[in-house]
DNA sequence: TCTCTCCTTGTCAGTCACTGACATTAGCCT
DNA sequence: AGGCTAATGTCAGTGACTGACAAGGAGAGA
């Protein structure tokens, strides 16, 4: 029982995702997803703060890398430039999870209440940024503009390689890039 | 009783800024919103979809005068230059209203759930915005992210000016936008 | 004026997300 | 064995939201 103790949380999310997937984020019922991870609906609650929740888990990570890369990045190098090399450091990691991403994604896209937790966790991503981009010395507006107009080409390349895998990721984030650039 | 009739929803609205402000969404249940209006939790709910959204009324009227206003910008101005004389055409609109934005804006801020209904809502916006500049023949990925990008200091100069009056929205957007073309 | 119809509201019962309080169990330390 | 801690189970309750049905008032038309 000591493995079933360790795991009840991915266990959690992994039955949330098979069922959503199924018969959508309104047709389960937490009490539901609990059953199937073998706990109960109370526990469910333990583990996630709400029924949204299960879903969005690894953006720690992904703020981790990002912010540090900008931290690692050259002093010379401007916000823009900054903010794209933290994207392509990370566009690895993203791809070696896209087998998790693209049944969460659509579930995600299929659903108002998750979309808007969704941008809830990017605007606190895009605030971490231009945090890191402030201890770099870039002045605050700068800053928090770069951030919330990078993320905006982040989010865009991320999705629109989701939905069709024909081009790599690090190709996207050169076209939003320069898309990006191109507007000014 | 006609009067009643047709002013429920309005009746509610302010009923429910005026509870919120003095006890916090999350301490004041839509009955209480409704009794104060003078009607039935099931009516509450039958004029709004949910607690939040008695909260987020007016958009419409703002979409509409910046979707116009870009429609109506001449042909060979670019998207940036677009979308800020779409912004600074709606600044008169803002401010004749910015007693009623003021105490909203602060419950909005102060709970998290009323401010993922408004990321949502500013999405919202920048999607109409977005469609507004491909309709004048921008490239789609050019217009998503001017959009987005626009949004971001049109946000943050209205949230700077509700916070803090002592300069104009318009000197706000000023700002913005000579940080937002500073960064290319 | 009477009546028919539409629109808004009230009433009621039910589901489900979420929470606090307390009991229980498993594994681990001594 | 005995006790400590963390995770879980149990239970009762609150509040957001919904569907179904009834009721009342306003306006259109006979």
């Amino acid at each position: 029982m000591a493995e079933q103790r360790l795991n009840a949380r991915a266990r959690l999310q992994q039955a949330a995702v098979q069922l959503f997937r199924d018969r959508g984020f309104d047709g389960v019922t937490a009490a539901e997803i609990a059953a199937r991870a073998g706990v109960t609906e109370r526990t469910f609650f333990r583990h996630f703060p709400d029924k949204r929740e299960v879903l969005f888990d690894g953006q720690a990570i992904l703020v981790e890398a990002l912010t540090s890369s900008i931290a690692d990045a050259p002093e010379y190098m401007g916000p823009i430039d900054t903010l794209f090399r933290a994207f392509r450091s990370v566009t690895q990691l993203l791809e070696d999870n896209r087998s998790f991403s693209k049944p969460r994604q659509e579930v995600i896209s299929a659903t108002p209440a998750l979309h808007e937790r969704e941008l809830m966790k990017l605007a606190a991503l895009s605030d971490a940024l231009a945090t890191a981009l402030k201890a770099r010395g870039v002045p605050d507006l700068q800053a928090a503009l770069a951030a919330r107009a990078g993320m905006a080409a982040f989010a865009n390349a991320t999705l629109a390689w989701l939905e069709d895998e024909a081009q790599g990721l690090g190709a996207r984030l050169d076209l939003n890039e320069e898309a990006l650039r191109s507007l000014f």
